[in-house]
DNA sequence: AGATTCGGGAAACGGT
DNA sequence: AACCGTTTCCCGAATC
């Protein structure tokens, strides 16, 4: 029974890597690498991957997901020096919004500053998100560690915050559900309730951030891809608890009707 | 084949 | 004191 799963699985992989060695693009940077990839893919690919993008819980404004935004990431991740650019004051507006530190007031959660620093054009280099509507978000390798040593100095911790001990505590969300892992390098995702609120709270909409790149841009219109329908989508965030993992191709072979009951 | 990334046990820690 | 949300450390496995 596993075992078909598996196979399944394994098929999948097979093609992604076919697919991956008939791409044309190269980079060596492996951050883009996957990404430009997909972009190189058939559009029927790119359609299933749409897929995944769905809304579990609320209506999604922008249903549509352009996986063509990944060519227009900076090729070239800058380097940061660490340590000056994160202090408080590296936001203006995130410094203006209310800091939970007050007396009666709850500390800062790490999902809280994540979605945080999603929104802070200094951590642009850092985090982004992949689709915001359904709050999958990455980290950039090259400059993770920036955003870990901030949010170590945020929290006034006495050693200095490591992208490995931050993706620690990134671990444990698996089990409570604020953020699940998403089974590519780097990525994660909101559990949808969570964004709803953290979206909420901080006045952002789910539309695009100032440094997200519009859905419909002006000559690109086949590189937009439609989700398929929402139909019946509760099925895999259902299981956050059980499956810690998101795991992308099973979510792609796998039908929602019998998802449910395969668990 | 070496470097990253991932996953989780276990214990310590700071705040409420 | 007890509990929560990490933080710190560590090690093995998987993936790049």
């Amino acid at each position: 029974m596993g075992s078909l799963e598996n196979d399944i699985n394994q098929d999948f992989q097979d093609a992604i890597d076919v697919i991956q060695r008939h791409s044309q693009i190269r980079h060596h940077d492996t951050e883009n690498k996957y990404y430009e990839n997909l972009d190189s893919q058939q559009s029927s690919v790119r359609h299933a991957i749409s897929y995944y993008q769905f809304t579990p819980h609320f209506e999604p404004p922008g249903s549509t997901y352009d996986w063509n935004e990944s060519s227009s990431w900076p090729h070239v991740i800058p380097d940061v020096s660490l340590g000056s650019l994160c202090s408080t004051e590296t936001s203006a507006f995130y410094a203006s919004l209310p800091q939970r530190h007050g007396k009666g007031r709850k500390k800062l959660r790490l999902y809280e500053y994540l979605h945080e620093a999603l929104h802070d054009d200094n951590m642009g280099d850092s985090i982004q998100w992949t689709d915001r509507g359904s709050g999958v978000f990455h980290f950039i390798s090259k400059n993770k560690e920036k955003l870990a040593e901030c949010w170590g100095q945020r929290k006034g911790n006495r050693k200095t915050m490591t992208y490995q001990k931050m993706a620690r505590a990134l671990r444990n969300y698996s089990r409570t559900g604020e953020i699940v892992k998403v089974r590519r390098k780097l990525t994660y995702q909101f559990n949808p309730a969570i964004l709803q609120r953290l979206s909420s709270l901080s006045g952002y909409s789910s539309g695009p951030s100032s440094r997200e790149i519009p859905l419909h841009q002006p000559g690109s219109a086949e590189h937009v891809y439609y989700s398929s329908p929402l139909q019946d989508c509760h099925y895999w965030y259902g299981q956050y608890s059980y499956q810690t993992e998101y795991d992308l191709a099973t979510v792609l072979t796998m039908d929602p009707k019998t998802a449910v009951s395969a668990q």
